[in-house]
DNA sequence: GCTAAATGTTGAT
DNA sequence: TCAACCTTTAGCT
């Protein structure tokens, strides 16, 4: 489940198994043979996400920067590791722990400036604890684009996908389609101060939960794992508040979801 | 068993 | 705006 919120977590997890340790690395999958030969045997100095990027940066070789695209998967776990199956790009293993990555978008070395320059052109990720919603606003605030298409933007905010984008959306009232010149600044503030609580919630858990829990206690039921929030894949069944079908509808390449009545043309978020 | 879709990005048209 | 890419899984037959 790759939005921001699960890149984090791994950043975090892969800390605690590999920071300090020498690794043995290796592509039983081939593609990545050349790069596993220059981090095999070196100390993994730490790692960090950066929206939806993970880097673990190594003493005396490159950074291993990883993006896991739609699809990409890490599986890290102690003992031994399990025998190879499938397409397994990166293999990293200690006398403790393992690390497993299968069909990411990007596996690759980079030189310090390449990632400096990486990350420059990210906006602000609400993960971060030196991120500046400011610099989202000045691009948002003055943009003749839908606020549903700059939230996907990673130029304009790192880490958000398209769970949270249509959940906070969904949350504030906003609609989709709305110019982001239209957006009031309030409201941004606020959206902006929720991404922050929720997708901290989702690092904790590893889930993307975003129903409050007055509305939860309309829902029948559990939740099922794949309608766990207000609209995402929703589309066709009655909005958890008011009962309207939701709609969805392709924006910039993606699945959009809302509640034409919660969400009406127009609505600049409460 | 096959097909389509999926929490994403890039590069060509 | 569209196809390509990486892989797994859900929902058909």
């Amino acid at each position: 489940m790759p939005e921001g919120h699960t890149i984090h977590r791994l950043a975090n997890l892969q800390k605690k198994l590999f920071a300090g340790r020498v690794v043995a690395a290796s592509s039983p999958q081939g593609r990545f043979s050349e790069g596993a030969a220059l981090i095999d045997a070196h100390v993994v100095r730490t790692a960090e996400a950066v929206g939806k990027h993970l880097f673990q940066h190594y003493r005396g070789a490159p950074t291993l920067h990883i993006h896991l695209g739609l699809f990409g998967k890490v599986a890290t776990g102690v003992g031994e590791p399990p025998v190879p199956w499938g397409a397994l790009r990166l293999r990293l293993v200690t006398d403790e722990a393992w690390l497993d990555l299968r069909g990411a978008t990007t596996c690759e070395l980079l030189e310090p400036y390449e990632v400096a320059a990486l990350i420059a052109r990210l906006g602000p990720d609400p993960l971060r604890s030196d991120a500046d919603p400011v610099r989202a606003w000045q691009r948002i605030g003055r943009s003749p684009t839908e606020v549903g298409a700059l939230l996907m933007d990673q130029k304009v905010l790192a880490g958000i996908g398209n769970v949270y984008r249509a959940e906070i959306l969904y949350r504030h009232r906003v609609d989709p389609f709305l110019p982001g010149r239209q957006l009031p600044e309030e409201v941004w503030v606020q959206m902006w101060a929720d991404l922050v609580t929720l997708m901290r919630s989702g690092v904790r858990t590893g889930r993307i939960e975003t129903v409050r829990a007055e509305d939860r206690a309309r829902v029948r039921g559990p939740l099922q794992r794949s309608e766990a929030g207000y609209v995402y894949r929703r589309q066709g069944q009655p909005c958890r508040v008011c009962g309207t079908e939701i709609r969805t509808e392709v924006l910039v390449g993606r699945n959009l979801f809302w509640c034409p009545h919660c969400q009406p043309p127009g609505a600049r978020g409460c």
